[in-house]
RNA sequence: UGCCGGAUGGUGUAAUGGUAGCACAACAGACUCUGAAUCUGUUUGUCCUGGUUCAAGUCCAGGUCCGGCAACCA
């Protein structure tokens, strides 16, 4: 690896041991990884560290990372979910060219080398059923007991193999085991199934084979036949690690990879497993695989999130064994900070209350320039309609305003952004509720521009839009999904749906300026003051955007008023 | 009670026997036609007890705590 690529992606342990087997030309030089998701839901933000992991440091030496899909259960696959993992693979930025594969492209193979197991005399067909197999397993801190089948001759290991392959029995009858060692303190050394009868229909193969390899027989034999150099994978298959290297010794195959453990991302205030994720989806409690409020890679784009910043959040998680919370407002921190540089501003207001300008004629508009985003000045100015009746923010406003609130209050002058300072004379309140539904306002015609010809200043800037010219749209805005920070520390006897926040979207009606007409599915804007917004993609119609509230703006103000509360 | 890992501020991560650093968060302040962004500053840390060493977050010994492992899932 180059210094330069280094201090872009920092080094990690993992970096290290490829670094060194490079100069020790331990793989004449080559590396090779790969992504080995198994096609049986979405991809998340954990997935995307592993992708980034992997893809990265292939990237970085000059090596390739292999697309795999490790489809040997074909009960839970579908191909919905293969070509979900190829585009979020995709759309986060990562080419894998012509190495898409499939552990079901090896079925033949790993048959092959399941009988060679068995000609060895190292793997024999098992009799036992599934409750008898669990009990002679023993538990972790007493040896298991060896099957009664254990030595069973070879010839007839052979024979019923093939007949489980051909169909013969039914599912659970008959299993084939690794032979190795029923007293390991390795529970998966207890000579584990290798080889299960599964009379399901693959998304691939079709009915070609009613047999199925295990993952820890397949996913070795996938990696030694694309000759993967470093095999990473995540804590939990530490423990599998000398059962996959025991696999290929005894297979005494040419290309031996090494398998590397790292600490799978969690994010507070989410939940990152494929069987939670898939109970929101099933359940209906979110709106689909790429509901917003969901850490999918899908959810993530829906929401407003881009690749550059999912991919910077890896880059800055780094990669350890230990087992951490990564908080979400680091994830909060890199979208901001892409968005900053690349959103086009407008204004939009979240919940509208009118104002009139009495000195200001009716029926007049002015069209004033605004700047389309202060970071990047050859994103160019564009016109903005001003009339007599604006709508501002119900925020923007306080009748009787504690000390440090400098927006609009009775009497207190504030400027209008592009246009002109403005002070509020009159309340009207509905005489019902008492709730404020319009004020009166008066402009300085002299402040046009944002300026005082006097020099006078104003301490509030607040956003508005012209109620003749303005759009009315609905605007979804996304809050956590949990109520609660972590999930492991929640009382075990609750569901994690106890913890589904309420509140995560709230559907609103917001006015914005007359420009968003023309914009389309994908668009990424900044409502100034507010947050970032991304045209859906889904629901949103020419003419009548919907917008998804990827993130909110920093907001120092609140942040005061909670401190005064 | 078995095996495999792990432990550095609130959070994440660096330091590979030689000044404990960075980022997020928090808190101050500056600036500001976005209470954003930007800039400046501040607070907070090596699990414990011994040992080796001129020098230990790092090496050694013993402990503590945490995570993972007992699908014919991956």
């Amino acid at each position: 690896m180059s210094e330069e690529a280094k201090s872009e992606t920092g080094s990690d342990f993992i970096r290290e041991i490829v670094s060194r087997d490079m100069e020790t030309d331990k793989h004449s030089g080559t590396v090779r990884t790969r992504f080995p998701p198994e096609p049986n839901g979405y991809l998340h933000i954990g997935h995307a560290k592993s992708i980034c992991l992997n893809f990265g440091i292939a990237a970085e030496a000059n090596g390739e990372c292999h697309l795999r899909y490790d489809d040997t259960n074909p009960s839970t696959e579908d191909v919905e979910y293969v070509d979900s993992i190829r585009n979020d693979v995709r759309w986060l930025g990562w080419d894998w060219g012509e190495n898409e594969f499939y552990a079901s492209d090896y079925f033949e193979q790993m048959y092959l080398y399941a009988v060679k197991l068995i000609k060895k005399g190292k793997a024999y067909v098992c009799t036992l059923s599934p409750e008898e197999f669990k009990e002679y397993r023993g538990i972790p801190t007493k040896p298991g007991k060896e099957s009664p089948w254990r030595n069973r001759p070879i010839d007839e290991n052979l024979d019923l193999f093939e007949r489980m392959k051909k169909g013969e029995f039914q599912d659970g009858e008959y299993v084939l085991r690794a032979k190795i060692d029923m007293a390991s303190p390795n529970i998966h050394m207890r000579d584990p199934a290798i080889y299960r009868i599964k009379h399901a229909s693959h998304h691939r193969t079709l009915d070609k084979w009613c047999i199925y390899p295990m993952y820890d027989f397949a996913h070795c034999i996938e990696d030694s036949i694309e000759r993967i150099t470093h095999s990473i994978c995540t804590l939990e298959f530490e423990v599998h690690r000398p059962l996959y290297d025991w696999i290929l010794n005894e297979l005494e195959v040419e290309c031996h990879p090494q398998q590397i453990e790292f600490a799978r991302l969690n994010l507070t205030y989410t939940v990152m497993s494929k069987r939670k994720l898939l109970e929101l989806v099933k359940n209906q409690y979110v709106v689909g695989w790429d509901d917003p409020r969901l850490p999918t890679i899908s959810g993530l784009r829906r929401r407003g999130y881009t690749p550059e910043a999912i991919r910077e959040f890896c880059r800055r998680v780094g990669v350890t064994k230990f087992n951490s919370y990564t908080e979400i407002e680091l994830l909060e921190y890199c979208v901001r900070e892409d968005l900053n540089k690349h959103a086009l501003r407008v204004m939009g207001v979240l919940d509208p209350l009118k104002i009139v300008i009495e000195n200001y004629p009716d029926g007049k508009t002015e069209m004033l320039d605004a700047v389309n985003n202060p970071e990047d000045p050859s994103a160019g100015i564009r016109k903005v309609p001003f009339s007599r009746e604006l709508y501002v923010d119900s925020d923007d406003f306080m009748e009787n305003p504690p000390k440090k609130f400098f927006r609009l209050t009775p009497g207190n002058e504030v400027r209008l952004r592009y246009a002109y300072f403005i002070k509020c004379h009159k309340i009207i309140k509905d005489m019902k509720t008492g709730k404020v539904i319009e004020l009166r306002c008066t402009y300085d015609p002299d402040t046009l521009g944002g300026q005082a010809p006097d020099g006078r200043k104003v301490k509030g800037t607040i956003h508005w839009v012209s109620a003749k010219h303005c759009l009315d749209v609905e605007a979804r805005m996304y809050d956590r999904l949990l109520t609660q920070e972590r999930l492991d520390e929640v009382d075990e006897n609750k569901d994690f749906k106890d913890y589904l926040n309420p509140k995560s979207m709230q559907v609103i009606r917001c006015k914005v300026e007359p420009s968003l007409a023309e914009t389309k599915a994908g668009a990424h804007y900044q409502f100034e003051r507010k947050g970032y917004f991304f045209v859906d993609p889904v629901d949103s119609k020419p003419g009548t955007p919907v917008f998804n509230q990827t993130v909110s703006l920093k907001d120092a103000w609140a942040k005061i008023q909670k401190k005064g509360s």
